[in-house]
DNA sequence: TATTGTTATACTCTATAACTATA
DNA sequence: TATAGTTATAGAGTATAACAATA
C-alpha cells in the first residue's frame, strides 16, 4: 500500500498524535490519584477482570515477565492483590484482585471518565461514524 | 456537560484505547530501530525543529528540567546533540542537534511512516471527515 | 528437557531537593 | 532575590541472564 504524504494526512497524523499524548497524560493523572503508576494501574484493571497467571500479565503489557514480579510485588504490599497457587499447575501463580483492590480498581475507571467526555460533543451518528474510520484505520494493520 | 456511557461511547473510546496503545508500541519499536528510547527519539524530533533551552524541553516533555539534562547528555555522548551557549543569557544552554542527529532525525521520521499507512485505507473525503471529528472532539477539552 | 516465576544486574526515566552561576 | 542548569538521591519500569521448582 503507498503511504500517502499530503497535508491532509499528515494533519490527521498530528491528531492522532495528540490524541495519544493527551490519553497518557490524563491517564497518569487518573493512575496517580490512587496513588498507582501507570503500570500499576493497567495491571490493576486487568485484574479485576480476572485473576491471571504472572505470564500473562507480561503478555498483556508487552514486557518481559521478570517485571511483572516487582508490579505485582509493590500491588501486593499495598493490599490490592494477592498471589495464590493455581491447583492445575504448581508452577503457576495466579495474582487476584483483594476487595480493596475490586474497589480501588472501581475508582480508576470512574476516574478515566476524561476519556468519555470529549466524546460528549459528538452525536450518536457523528460517533457511529468515528467508530466506523477508527475500525477500519486499525483493521489495516492489525 | 453529561458523560456518556452508552454502549456505542464505550466502543470508541475502546477503540481510542487501542490506537493509543498501537501508537506507542510502534513508536518505541521505531526509536529502538536507531537504538534511541522514546525520551530520547522525542528530544531528538523537536530539537531538528529547532534549538531549544533545557528548561523549554522539559516543557514540551512535561518533566522536570533536571531529567532532561541526562537525555541531552545521552544524546550529546552519541554524537546527536550538542550544547551551546545562548549569547543573550549566560545562563541558558541551547541544545541543537548535529548534522548527525538531523540524520538520525530524518530517519527516525521515516520509520514512523507507520503512522500514515494505516490512513493509506482512507478515502481523503474519509479523511476529512476523521479531521474534522478528532480537531471537535480535542477541542472540547484543550 | 521445557516452562513458570524469581533473583540479580544494569540502564533509563522520573521527581525532589540542594547546589552553581548567572541575572 | 530569582532563574537556568546541574548534581545527588531515590523509586519505578525495562531487558537480559541465571536460577529453583515443577512439568
Amino acid at each position: 500500500m503507498a503511504t500517502r504524504n499530503d497535508a491532509l494526512t499528515c494533519e490527521v497524523v498530528d491528531l492522532i498524535a495528540t490524541v495519544v499524548a493527551r490519553y497518557h497524560e490524563e491517564y497518569e493523572e487518573a493512575a496517580g490519584k490512587h496513588s498507582l503508576t501507570g503500570a500499576q494501574a493497567k495491571v490493576l484493571a486487568l485484574l479485576a477482570r480476572e485473576p491471571l497467571p504472572m505470564r500473562r500479565i507480561a503478555q498483556q503489557l508487552k514486557c518481559e515477565p521478570s517485571n511483572i514480579t516487582g508490579i505485582i510485588d509493590r500491588l501486593e504490599s499495598r493490599g490490592l492483590v494477592e498471589r495464590h497457587p493455581d491447583p492445575d499447575d504448581r508452577r503457576v501463580k495466579l495474582a487476584a484482585v483483594t476487595p480493596e483492590g475490586r474497589v480501588t480498581a472501581a475508582r480508576l475507571r470512574q476516574s478515566l471518565d476524561f476519556a468519555r467526555e470529549p466524546l460528549g460533543s459528538l452525536s450518536a451518528e457523528e460517533r457511529g461514524t468515528l467508530r466506523d474510520l477508527l475500525r477500519r484505520m486499525l483493521g489495516e494493520t492489525g
